[in-house]
DNA sequence: CTGCTTTTGAAATTCATTTTCATTTGATGT
DNA sequence: ACATCAAATGAAAATGAATTTCAAAAGCAG
């Protein structure tokens, strides 16, 4: 799965032109070696441990590449930081998100997509995406 | 309906110790006037043009009063700006978007606002609100 | 290797949002 | 009506994520 990402990314990059770097090399493995949803700032700070040379603005370019190619996605909670999460073939996973502390709480129903499926069909609709997300208390904001 | 939301308002305002002043009551007016989702900036040119004492500070801080009291809802789209919408009595947040024409179609189904209940409560979290969207294509679109 | 172009890092910049703080204002008690 | 005191406001400064600038470095074709 990593090499097919890898290798789509190379695909995209040869598309469009773009050389391959050492630093996109870099951000690429780290951003694949994520399972949630990372912020540039914290993906930039993880990459700085061990790559003290790579700036924050490299980062910025290349998820936004990573969009471009169709790797990743932006996402956007209330938090104030732009997130990139994982595009997955098939997967459809949707959001706690806690107002208190901004813990984001990953859940996947499939009684929910069926439902989806046949809100869709009878709206003659042809389902792409989509995104859940619950907003609330988690259990220790709740106190 | 907006006198509902004013009441609403004037008791979250007492139940909370606010202080009701003129420029709550003037910026209450201008959100319920409109009938899209608003960034603050938008809100904030608008009112400047009849009320020029009004600082944009005060409008920021008090449209977080109106989500707090449960009139408003921020709404994150990938312009950068915050916007805020309507929160109206039953209304629930689902929607079919096309990403095609664009058309939103809003639909309700209470399995799923069940089901989201049930995930909630396994995970011991309190909902406040949900955003469901799902993309797609709509009968026109399809061809 | 040469020359040309893209990419990069660091710093500067932008822009939405938040905070600070001195001043004003609303509410409460007298 | 008046005094008091905390809350609210406006203006300006500060913050912080994201973007841009630009000189230097690195990739790639010939």
């Amino acid at each position: 799965m990593i090499l097919e990402k890898k290798k789509a990314f190379s695909t995209f990059a040869v598309s469009k032109g773009l050389r391959s770097t050492r630093q996109r090399d870099i951000i690429l493995d780290f951003f694949l070696s994520t399972h949630q949803h990372v912020s540039v700032e914290e993906l930039y700070l993880k990459i700085k441990a061990t790559h003290p040379g790579i700036g924050n603005a490299t980062v910025y370019r290349t998820l936004k590449l990573f969009v471009e190619a169709g790797l990743a996605r932006e996402i956007l909670l209330h938090d104030g930081q732009t997130r990139y999460e994982h595009i997955m073939a098939g997967e459809h996973h949707d959001h706690l998100v806690c107002t208190g502390c901004n813990a984001i709480i990953e859940f996947e129903d499939e009684t929910i997509e069926k439902l989806q499926n046949e809100i869709a069909t009878r709206h003659g609709f042809m389902i792409r995406s989509h995104k859940l997300e619950i907003y609330g208390l988690c259990v220790n904001c709740r106190k």
